[in-house]
DNA sequence: GAGCTTTGACCTGCC
DNA sequence: TGGCAGGTCAAAGCT
């Protein structure tokens, strides 16, 4: 809850969304303001996160210290505070010096970083990695510090970067450093093809949002690969529901992904379990993925004997994925009241014993017989406040 | 050509 | 029984 409180503060003070057209207009006069202002908010954002760390740390197996998602308001993503993912008021030279620190010393910590978190990283991260690409240098020099500062280790479930401000990126990827690393592991044409032409589509337009697309490329954001297979309007909650299920073709893991009426995932459901590890690389071979599912499911299975999570289990097995995997091991529970409404993200795993009742779907197909077996083990969710 | 997304239609369960 | 909603299929299009 500390952390739910740190970020009601910390959205106090950013722009108030109602100001946000204005601070567009005025974004010209106001690089100097921004600046201080993106310090300021990551200090207070820093400090709050330090402040919450240690409850976090307390209650590790319960809570979550951090927003995972790097969710705004629509009003939040045309505030004034468009540094680095635009570029269009700041070039490069000018942002680095601003930011004073240039990208190559990003990558530098965070490489140096990435090696010390596998290494110490008492707990298991769970991440929904971030393009480096697409943060600002001061988004990563924060996560890196918070990361050294607590042992937790987070889930973040990153808010497509086109609709985020740098301000909502440091301030959501200051507690969950990995993304950032993360996302440097994935192949170049999945950052491309998943976020970046959104970034840049978006930003040349000044578009805040794609409504009718899922802003949010599931395939790159917590390691596996998930195809989408349908989407559905639904009116409670009024947004759209996006249906993927995982590409591999042993594996029956699904997901749905609740979005509010602006393509903001509210509420991430998985459901059955991944057979298989992550992907490592996406230019890994289907074979070698085949073989590696096979493995994973022996990992699976013997270093997580009684519990049922899907994605988290599998990457908790995983010693070389580990940062990629979603694991969520130290979520903070909640009842799914305590996400609702304040564009918390839920995210439930839901597990068959073989006792649940199949949901509604066809007969037709073949993987009735396997997604018999989900269903409702485990609902567990998180929240944290609004960015 | 493979893989993915989109999208309308279909199926099922609930009220 | 009909309407509604959720979940899924599958064709079409895109990369």
């Amino acid at each position: 809850m500390a952390e739910h409180e740190s970020f009601d503060a910390l959205q106090v003070e950013k722009l108030k969304p109602n100001e946000q057209e204005q601070e567009e207009d005025e974004e010209g006069d106001e690089d100097e303001d921004e600046d201080e202002e993106g310090k300021r908010l990551g200090e207070i954002h820093l400090g709050e996160l330090q402040n919450s760390a240690p409850e976090s740390r307390e209650t590790q197996l319960e809570t979550l210290a951090v927003p995972s998602t790097l969710e705004l308001s629509e009003n939040d993503q045309c505030a004034g505070f468009q540094v680095n993912s635009t570029s269009q008021s700041i070039d490069g030279a000018q942002l680095q010096e601003q930011l004073g620190v240039s990208h190559q010393e990003i990558l530098a910590i965070v490489t140096h970083q990435d090696s010390q978190m596998q290494t110490q990283s008492p707990v298991q991260l769970a991440v929904y990695p971030t393009p480096l690409s697409e943060l600002s240098p001061t988004s990563v020099t924060q996560s890196i510090q918070t990361q050294t500062q607590s042992p937790l280790q987070l889930t973040v479930y990153p808010t497509p970067l086109s609709e985020l401000s740098p301000t909502s990126v440091t301030q959501s990827i200051s507690s969950a450093p990995s993304p950032i690393l993360l996302e440097q592991k994935l192949p170049p044409e999945k950052v491309n093809t998943l976020c970046t032409p959104e970034v840049d589509k978006q930003n040349s337009s000044d578009h805040k949002f794609i409504s009718s697309v899922p802003l949010v490329k599931t395939s790159a954001s917590d390691g596996y690969n998930w195809r989408k297979y349908g989407q559905k309007q639904v009116k409670s909650p009024q947004g759209s529901r996006s249906y993927y299920r995982c590409t591999y073709s042993e594996c029956y893991a699904k997901k749905i992904e609740c979005c509010d009426h602006s393509g903001y995932v509210t509420e991430i459901v998985y459901k059955s379990q991944h057979t298989h590890e992550p992907p490592q690389k996406s230019n890994c071979t289907k074979e070698s993925k085949l073989a590696l599912s096979a493995e994973c499911v022996r990992n699976s299975v013997t270093e997580h004997p009684c519990r049922t999570f899907n994605d988290s289990e599998v990457s908790t097995s995983s010693k070389e994925r580990i940062q990629e995997t979603p694991s969520i091991p130290e979520r903070k529970r909640q009842s799914p009241s305590d996400s609702d409404g304040n564009g918390d993200v839920k995210i439930k795993e839901e597990h068959g014993d073989g006792d649940e009742p199949e949901p509604k779907r066809r007969v037709k197909k073949s993987n009735l017989e396997h997604a018999s077996t989900s269903h409702i083990v485990f609902v567990w969710g998180w929240g944290w406040g609004w960015v």
